[in-house]
Order: C-alpha cells, then sequence, then structure tokens
DNA sequence: TCCATTTTGTAGCACTTGCTACATGTATAC
DNA sequence: GTATACATGTAGCAAGTGCTACAAAATGGA
C-alpha cells in the first residue's frame, strides 16, 4: 500500500512539470502517463480516472501558487494599490509564476465550458490571489478595500491574459498605466 | 457555385450562434453540422475543414463585436478612465456580451497552447478593442495615453475572467474599484 | 435531349479517447 | 512453503475524431 502512494506522488510532481510547460494541450491519459515516465495502466491504478489527476495536479500547482505569493511578501506588509501592482507583476510576470498563470487561464476556460476539475481549481486559485491582495491592501474601509482588491485581482488577471495573446510589452505598458494611475 | 456559397452562408451563420451558446466545447465536426442542421459530409463540403469553420466563425464574430463596441459610442467621443471603464463595463458585462466575452476568453486560452485557429482570433479582438479604448481616452500625451489604454483593456478583460471563475457580484465589485480609483 | 458539373448521401478508414478484463509477476504474512 | 494481497504488463473494447472514396441524384447549358 505505502508503495503505491509513493509512486502516486513520484508520477504526480512530474505530471505537475508537464501541465506547467504544457498547459493543458496534452492531458490524455496516455500522454499524462507518458510525462510521467509510467504506462497508461499504471497511472489509472494510482489514480482514479483522469479527472482524479487532473485535480490532484492542478490542486497541488495552485496550492504552491498561493504559497509562494504568501512567501513571497511579509504577512503584515500593507502597500498602497500601486505598490500592491507592482509586487504583484513583478512576482507572477516573468519565469517565476509565467507558467503558472498561462496555466490558469486554460483552467478558467475550461471552467467556462463547465469541465470537470476545472471549475473548483479556477475558484480557488482566484479566491487565495484575491485573499492575498486583501490583505497586503493599506486601506482601513473594508468596502473600499474590498472594491480594491477585486480591481486589482482582475487588473492582475487581465495582465496576464494581455501578455499571452500579445506580447511582454503590452503587459509593461499596463503596469506603466497602472501604477501611474493607482498612486 | 452561387448555391453552395448561399448554404456555407446559412451554415456559417447558424454555427456562430452555436458557438456563443456552448463556446469550445462542442466543436467537433459532426457537432458543428449537428449546430447547422447539415449532415458533416456537407459541412465539409462547404469549407476546406474544420479549422477554417472555426476560423470564418470567429472571425465573424470578432468583427461584429468591434462593430458593436464602435456602434455604442459616438467615434468623437473622448472620456475619462473611469467614464470609459463604465461605459466598457455596461457593453461587455450582461447578457449583450458576455457570451461573446466568454468565448473570448476561451479563445485565448486555446491560444495560448498554440492551437490552430484562435491564436490569430484572439489578437485580432484584443487589438480591436486597444483601439477602441485608445480612440476614446481623453489623454492628450500619446505615451501616457497608451499605457492607460493598455491599463483599461487588461482591467476589462480580468473583469471578465473574474466573472467567469467567481460571480457577478465580483465583477460589481471590481468596476466600482476601478471607478473610484481612476477618477 | 444529352452531357458535364455541382450537390448530396452512404459508408467507412485510420486514428485517438478513456477505461478495463485478464493474466502474470512479486512481496508479505502466517 | 503456501496463501493472500498487491503490483504491473498485454491486449483490447466501444465510442469518438477528422476526413474521404464512391456513387447517386440534381442541376444547368448546348
Amino acid at each position: 500500500m505505502a508503495k503505491k502512494d509513493v509512486q502516486r506522488g513520484k508520477a504526480l510532481e512530474k505530471i505537475q512539470a508537464h501541465l506547467l510547460e504544457t498547459g493543458l494541450a496534452e492531458t490524455g491519459v496516455r500522454q499524462l502517463a507518458a510525462a510521467a515516465n509510467i504506462s497508461d495502466r499504471m497511472l489509472l491504478y494510482y489514480f482514479e480516472d483522469k479527472t482524479d489527476v487532473l485535480a490532484a495536479a492542478l490542486s497541488s500547482i495552485s496550492a504552491k501558487v498561493v504559497m509562494t505569493l504568501s512567501m513571497a511578501v511579509p504577512s503584515d506588509a500593507k502597500m498602497s494599490p500601486a505598490e500592491l501592482i507592482t509586487t504583484a507583476a513583478a512576482l507572477t510576470r516573468g519565469d517565476a509564476m509565467g507558467p503558472e498563470m498561462r496555466l490558469f487561464v486554460e483552467c478558467v476556460a475550461a471552467a467556462a465550458r463547465g469541465e470537470a476539475p476545472y471549475e473548483a481549481i479556477a475558484k480557488q486559485i482566484m479566491e487565495g490571489f484575491l485573499i492575498w491582495v486583501d490583505a497586503h491592501l493599506d486601506i482601513e474601509d473594508e468596502g473600499e478595500r474590498r472594491a480594491t482588491a477585486a480591481m486589482l485581482l482582475a487588473l492582475i488577471d487581465g495582465i496576464a491574459l494581455l501578455e499571452i495573446c500579445t506580447d511582454e510589452a503590452r503587459g509593461d505598458l499596463a503596469v506603466r498605466g497602472a501604477t501611474t494611475w493607482l498612486d
């Protein structure tokens, strides 16, 4: 029994790396199994079914994202919207979390069409982000803070979207625009 | 020859409606054909292949989106960022353009994984939006206007994303946050 | 009318999909 | 050692994929 769990864990890690590399394009059981260096037969021995594999992998990635965010900034740090956007942009853009953001967008899209594990995952990441933003906003009034947090979250996600289908320069531009206006 | 084109046009319109209803979830040739009330054999008689069908349908939808945007606002109207966000939110959210926005997000996600017709379409819609935003921004300095436009575009897209995977209330909140800060 | 072209249906191919039945190997408990 | 549970390979199924070959029908021009 122990061995199964260990092997399952190893497979899961390789599959996470695979998803971060290739997105949701290659998520067939045979492809996932190949990424984990095992047979599809074994993949479905370690996991209930394909949905179970994806849910586990994506959930783990989402947890790491939230962890990364909270580790990167002292938990009691409070910032202005402009500072927060700058910080968030530095974290989410570029190589560090770029793949995660792309994967996240694909999850949202998959969630939009109601596919099985994606809806929950997309929501999970979104909420995690929102809590992080809210927690570091230097705004007393709760109503205003929540509205600002929602706006900043949308902005961060939107910049990711913008970069996916145009280029990095557009992202830079958007960040610059945000910092000037949100000061 | 004429008949083929006419039938092709009819099929195309039904397929557009189908895509707006169901997103990119049901894009098999048989499913697209069913949506157009023809046999798959005929669909591939009217169009080169599946990619051709989707490219034609999505391209047409994207053109309509751009048209809707430009029709909704006088071409010489200039607005502050806050006014523009309010206007854009009113247009893109809700029943009027909601389906289009959802479809757009799915296109971006598909583009992220490099699938055939989606990359071009996503870019096309994004650029159309950007031009529209830029054209109605009441900002003299070109550099500042372009940065602000990119930021607003990201914000609009981000709000769409936010609404897809949480709910409408979050979108409201984000719009409120945006209008207070961008004034 | 006859011929050529366009339009349409039937059937199917080669491939991928998620998943499973069955058998065999291997380790562990007694 | 033998029984029992776990682990893993081989093979394959039923359904779905995009697409096409072939032939019959409809259409139009001479």
